[in-house]
DNA sequence: TTACGTGCAAATAATTTGCAGTCCC
DNA sequence: GGGACTGCAAATTATTTGCACGTAA
C-alpha cells in the first residue's frame, strides 16, 4: 500500500494549512526545532490518529515512506518527542520499548504472550480508581498506569483480578 | 552486614524444619527439582519478606552471601520461578526486568526518574478498578496491572491522575 | 544411570553515545 | 553564522543460547 499523503521528502517547506504545517506548529509549540526528520516522523506518528509503535516499527514506516533517516534518529527523536509531552512511553514488561500517540490518559490491553497493545476506549467513563494507596511520605501521585493483562480463547465470564471477590 | 541465615553452600542437605527445607518443599511443589542454585536463590528471594529485584541485584545478593553460580543461571532462574508462579515480572518501562517475589494482586509505586519500585500496601481495601472496559471480543481479563507513577516532592495534594477534571 | 541443570562464553537485541558534518533560524 | 540536529558506527546494557560437564532422583 502506499502512502497517500503530502510528500516527506519536501516536508521542511511552508504549506500553511496542509498536516505537515500542523506537525510543524506543533513541534514548535513544545520548543522542539522542526527539522525534515522531526516532521516526517511527527507525520507518520500524528497522522493516523492514535497508534502504539516502537523504534524500529517506526523507523520501518519511514523507509516504506522512503524518508532517508537513521534508526539511531528514531530513538533520539522518541526521546525528544516523550520528554516534550507529544509521546507517552507505554510500561510493558520486555526489552521493547512502546510509545503511545495518545497522551491524553488511558489505559491499555496487552495480549498476553506476545507484544500486541490495544488502546482500551476511553469512549466511555474514564477509569476510576477507588481505594487508591495513598503515596509514601514525601511523594505525590503524577499518574497510575493500568495495564489490562488479556489471554486468548473467549467464552470465559469477565471478571476484575484486582478483585478479591467476584 | 553478614547474613544470619544457614550457610547456603550446603543448602543440599535434608534439614527438615529448616527454612532451607521450606524453599525445597516449595520448589517441588513447583515442580522444579530443588537444586543448589534454586535453593539458595529461593532462599535468598524468599526468605526476606516481600521484595523486588532484577537479576543483577539477585546475583549480587548471591555472590555477597558467597554462594557460587553465574549470572545466566540467575536468569534462567528467575524465568524458571516465574513461569512455575513464584515469581512475578512486573511491567516496567526501562530496559530491566523487575521481578517481584509477591505474586498476590497488589500494586507498585514507581518513583519517577529512576527506577525505585515500592510496594503499594495491601493492608488497606484490596484495590477496586470500576468501569473497567470490556475485553475485546475472543479476549478473557486475565489481570490488571497497576502502576501508580510517584513525583518526589511533597506539600501538592493527592490526586488521582486518571481523573479528568482537576 | 540418565535426564535435567548449570557454567561459560559467545550471540542477540535494544538502545545509547561520540564525533564530524549538516541544517534551521 | 552558530548552535542545534543528524548520520554513522562503535559502545553499552540486558538477556539468551549452545554445548560440555555436573548432579539430583
Amino acid at each position: 500500500m502506499m502512502e497517500t499523503g503530502p510528500d516527506l521528502r519536501t516536508a521542511g517547506q511552508a504549506r500553511p494549512g496542509c498536516p505537515v504545517s500542523q506537525v510543524k506548529d506543533k513541534l514548535r509549540r513544545a520548543g522542539l526545532r522542526p527539522t525534515r526528520q522531526r516532521i516526517c516522523l511527527g507525520w507518520l506518528l500524528f497522522g493516523k490518529g492514535d497508534r502504539h509503535i516502537t523504534a524500529d516499527t517506526l523507523f520501518d514506516e519511514a523507509q516504506r515512506a522512503r524518508v532517508p533517516l537513521t534508526l539511531a534518529t528514531v530513538y533520539n527523536t522518541l526521546k525528544q518527542f516523550t520528554d516534550a509531552g507529544l509521546l507517552r512511553q507505554i510500561a510493558v514488561e520486555g526489552r521493547k520499548a512502546y510509545f503511545d500517540t495518545d497522551v491524553t490518559d488511558h489505559h491499555h490491553f496487552l495480549v498476553d504472550g506476545e507484544g500486541e497493545l490495544i488502546d482500551a476506549p476511553h469512549t466511555s467513563a474514564p477509569l476510576t480508581v477507588t481505594d487508591l494507596p495513598a503515596a509514601p511520605a514525601g511523594y505525590e501521585i503524577k499518574r497510575v498506569d493500568v495495564i489490562i493483562r488479556l489471554r486468548r480463547r473467549s467464552g470465559a465470564p469477565r471478571r476484575i483480578s484486582g478483585a478479591q471477590a467476584p
